[in-house]
DNA sequence: AAACAACTATTGATATATCAATTATATATT
DNA sequence: AATATATAATTGATATATCAATAGTTGTTT
């Protein structure tokens, strides 16, 4: 028996997705003033490479939890402002995954700025909350996607 | 002085990022497994609407923290649908959003899905947790959109 | 009233997401 | 070896997001 309904504004999934939304326009922003012109989704690729570079687009996929449409898509974006390049190996389906000398740079620069940026979102909360927060996040994520 | 970087895992905007990402997945599966052919960003309109009949695009926008652009493509999908009309106003400009009787009648029916959708995701926390959750997405939220 | 300014909605360009279908290659089976 | 199956990546279709430019209306100002 489901006893009530809410507005929007007090629903929890619509805050998720409405910060989630923020966060990334507030990133692309705050690079873009940098200099930096890349999408948090992009960010997201070029940092996971520089993690592990020589990774193939299967488990760059995986990694960062997109559709390997989705990665193709970023790589080629990506390759297009030379910041990455993608190699074939030796099983010829498989193409290694590498930051150019140019994304290496730009990763350099770029990570301080992330650091401020998720700094930022943070303002306000109290170090407790910051845990419970990403616990939270956690615990959503394996609810909705098991 | 920036002190740390840390790997896309544990930073907190990447599990907001994603997980915001799986409730929309998770959200669509669980109304199309009722019947209901909805995205969750649909709903979203749906519902403003049924809470505030008549209202404006513009006035959607804001309260759905949307841009206008993306609710007039929105609401094209909800009208081709038929959910939604559209119907001109005094001010010729202004058009007044209202459902459908379909759209009456498909929010009736999806209404008590959100809450068990919204219901799975929160499986494990603690309302004490929850309300520290919602409280951290409003202050993100807060910090990213100032 | 005419010219200009302000406002609402739409459209086009680009980025990303999902799903289905396709291509190319590799592996397994007979 | 030839065929079938599996895997990696791409592409096309559709939905959504942002930004810039435009179209249509209304309001203002002279």
């Amino acid at each position: 028996m489901e006893k009530f309904d809410a507005e929007l504004e007090d629903v929890y999934v619509f805050k998720l997705v409405r910060a989630a939304q923020a966060f990334k326009q507030y990133a692309y922003d705050a690079l873009a003033k940098k200099g930096i012109d890349v999408t948090s989704d992009q960010w997201v690729v070029l940092k996971k490479v520089s993690e592990e570079p020589g990774i193939n687009q299967r488990e760059l996929a995986k990694a960062i939890y997109k559709d390997p449409a989705s990665v193709t898509r970023i790589l080629d974006v990506l390759i297009k402002k030379e910041l990455i390049e993608k190699r074939q190996g030796k099983d010829r389906r498989i193409y290694e995954i590498r930051l150019s000398l140019r994304g290496e740079k730009l990763v350099e620069k770029t990570l301080g700025v992330a650091v401020d940026i998720r700094k930022s979102g943070l303002e306000g909360l109290s170090s407790e909350e910051i845990q419970i927060f990403k616990k939270a996040l956690d615990q959503v994520f394996k609810n909705y996607s098991g």
